[in-house]
DNA sequence: TGAATATATGAACACTAATTCATATAAACA
DNA sequence: TGTTTATATGAATTAGTGTTCATATATTCA
């Protein structure tokens, strides 16, 4: 973990002399691939909202059956989203912040233009 | 541009009745659609040094003569970068600092785990 | 003016990704 | 136990994206 020094400030961090490596690239680019679709997006932005089961997502975003799962999937395999399973509901929450500031950034920078 | 509360301060901005509505979904989608790419993060990543011209980018990160320009298009069209004619060399740069600041983010992100 | 260089673009192709449909699993309830 | 409800999954389909190849435009230089 002392190869690179990602973890300055963040602002700061970026070195003149950095230049992205390819593992760095698809690690970055898988991250925000998670981020890269509308209905996801939306299924994203009710788990901000707190801890919710499958279905009232899909009412929430009106999404098919079959189509919410299969999204909360590689979410989950990104573990962006974690499940709980409390009789035949799954609860599903976000696993940490780190998606959340990345969203919320986002939704920032696209509401100001 | 009161419509939407959105500018507020980012982590207390989100509403826990808000609900990411269709049009807001895709513009961020297609925000992060702009970084969902190894290449175009590498590109990113040399544009964060500063502005540069075609050709360097494409020695850089190692992409043919025609996929850097292909990649620019979008991006300038997404007003993520912006070009600087001067000779026949055309200097690109970042157009702000929104992206830089998601790239930073998501960087600091996946150097963490 | 003609050749060389830098960038851009259109079409074709390969690859990925999101959805649907059908079906499977698994828990609750009658 | 059999039926209903909630979620998951595999296969197929469709749409989208990134690359390459060939070519176009535009600028410099001889």
């Amino acid at each position: 973990m002392n190869t690179n020094s990602y973890k300055q400030d963040r602002v700061t961090a970026y070195d003149e002399a950095f230049s992205l490596d390819d593992e760095k690239a698809s690690q970055l680019a898988e991250l925000f691939s998670s981020l890269s679709d509308p209905n996801r997006l939306r299924i994203l932005s009710v788990l901000l909202r707190g801890e919710t089961h499958v279905q009232q997502i899909s009412e929430t975003v009106a999404m098919s059956q079959s189509a919410v799962p299969h999204q909360l999937r590689g979410l989950r395999q990104m573990r962006i989203v974690r499940a709980r399973k409390q009789g035949r509901m799954v609860y599903y929450s976000l696993d940490d912040d780190h998606v959340k500031e990345l969203f919320l950034l986002g939704l920032d920078h696209v509401c100001h233009e």
